[in-house]
DNA sequence: TTGTAAGCGTTATCAC
DNA sequence: GTGATAACGCTTACAA
């Protein structure tokens, strides 16, 4: 065990020098002459020394450590919005540690525990499926320490948000299918206690009004997961029918897709007597044949977005953090489960 | 701001005790009296004391933190990896950071030091793409710090490392379309500088002669990132000979995936013209149509493994760190692709 | 330009 | 059982 834990002390010694010096002159402090700064940070590099940042942190209060606490990191958006997060954390010189909370509330109430004593600079999370109130995060608010939510935003103000627009990119995505030509549109919808799944219901019924169609409960399938196998579940529900949709619009891609491959087995054409719309544009959506129609929702943008806003109130912690919501802009894209033409 | 920043030293004042009896009460420090712990436990609650780790840990020379470089965070692989060694770290009270190399190398470099400066117990790694050498990752070794790493290993015998049994999956994958009756039998491969590619092929090639088959040149088609888009061009390729495979063994899913695409709109029928098995069990493959054979690489427990062991190595730090080798077993996964009956 | 010394919050050592 | 004190490695007034 070669321990090689050169200190700044080793170095003043060595040189007779006080310890202050060595500090200055490796953190290029004015005062220090050029000389010396060359040759101090010569005989660092010779004798191996690297610096604890532990120590350096510890002493300045500060630790450049945020939390990011997502209810898995195995799932394509969330690992989207945090390789979005780490981009611009490493880039500015911040740690970024990571947890799950597995949807489990209690987890995350732990996790908030642990990052608290971790002393982190700010948090990013997206709330566990069981958490209803924000109240473990409002000692991060009282300490100064600024949150960011993203994707299944609390209802409280007291916390910046970054979403996307969910009711209009709903809204258009109905709209898109209305003007395909589409007269029943179905909705495979997502948990409505979680607001994003309840906006984009509503931008869905919004859009049929819009157009006087009439918004069916039968076209309506609630799902608790939007997994692949709700999908089918959903499907075939909607094929039983005594009269079935012309079009879907499904709360996410993996609904979908299952979906698709329900009506397309029952010999239906997609999008001739069926055009499907999904949300999230997962790589599998232009593999998926036909190639899916769908909604870009930003997930690596969002996690880049969260990370800045954080930045920014991180480093003016001494004005009052103030909660911000930022919404991003969604993107339909129109590919052939929808292309009529 | 009210800045909440109660320490030991104010319990000490209010309740006339020295900081180390309050220290020793709150970590149940068996020489201080029930009643005591109680009051001090009492107290520290009602003032909203909680422990800063950072001191603790800095006193006691430790952090408790792991740090993680892969690639990327946005591949479905990686993200189970990391997920894996996130559920076994959170479970043993250890932080993990997390970097993205983005395959460079520079970058790499950079997150070692970073690593370093930041005293991580350990560190769990997937190379970049660029790497050869692992030179920046043995001042750790030196210092006692365990590095395991995964998926694309290094040849050198220094560092611990996590894989699976590449040369033996393909090997049974290509065995497995032989006993379907394949006798043209191509691979799709990966980049050959990679251990994990260069053993598929190895073990795609030993199968053929085991069972005394051409190994036709012209049946392997060499990619370098694996792709899709790789996988229509390979397809295309194997398309314009003047014959056709009558089985594909590509060491991914995405150009598995795209060669069916590909083999389906030319009319071929799959599995009967055409046999695919892919590599990595990724989710599409049990969705695409038809489902595709595969082999699941175990990412998941890849992580859980890997932070095991990194656990075990760092907690015995007096011992002198010996490398060691996992190889997890990886399972065939024989769906419709390949079910000739 | 350099040095002295205090201190960040905690724990470990020794003493009583 | 409890207390005094030093120490972890570094930064930063303040002094010189």
């Amino acid at each position: 065990m070669a321990e090689n834990r050169i200190t700044i002390k080793d170095l003043a010694k060595r040189m007779n020098l006080s310890v202050s010096s060595i500090s200055r002159a490796l953190n290029d402090h004015p005062s220090i002459g050029e000389e010396t700064k060359k040759r101090v940070k010569k005989l660092a590099e010779e004798l191996g020394y690297f610096p604890n940042s532990v120590a350096s942190n510890f002493r300045q209060n500060r630790t450049y450590s945020i939390g990011i606490i997502a209810p898995r990191i195995d799932v394509y958006f969330h690992s989207l919005v945090i390789s979005g997060i780490e981009e611009v954390m490493y880039k500015s010189g911040y740690n970024v540690m990571i947890y799950q909370s597995r949807d489990s509330l209690e987890r995350e109430k732990a996790i908030t525990n642990i990052l608290q004593n971790n002393r982190v600079e700010g948090i990013i999370s997206c709330p566990s499926i069981e958490t209803t109130d924000c109240d473990h995060f409002c000692k991060f608010k009282t300490m100064g320490i600024p949150v960011v939510f993203y994707d299944r935003i609390p209802n409280s103000n007291d916390f910046s948000k970054i979403t996307i627009n969910d009711y209009e990119a709903a809204f258009n995505a109905t709209e898109h299918l209305i003007s395909m030509g589409c007269k029943r549109i179905s909705h495979i919808a997502g948990n409505q206690n979680t607001g994003i799944f309840s906006e984009r219901l509503r931008g869905y019924k919004e859009a049929l009004e819009k157009h006087h169609l009439n918004v069916d409960p039968d076209l309506i399938i609630y799902t608790s997961n939007l997994s692949y196998e709700d999908g089918v579940k959903s499907a075939q529900k909607l094929l039983s029918l005594p009269q079935q949709p012309d079009g879907i619009f499904c709360a996410n891609d993996y609904t979908a897709i299952s979906a698709m491959q329900v009506f397309l087995k029952a010999n239906y054409k997609i999008p001739q007597d069926i055009a499907v719309v999904g949300f999230s544009n997962y790589p599998i959506s232009r593999i998926i044949e036909p190639h899916l129609t769908t909604i870009d929702d930003r997930a690596f943008e969002m996690g880049k977005t969260a990370a800045k806003l954080l930045l920014r109130q991180i480093e003016e912690k001494n004005a009052l953090i103030s909660s911000e919501t930022i919404v991003l802009k969604s993107e339909l894209i129109i590919r052939d489960s929808t292309r009529k033409n």
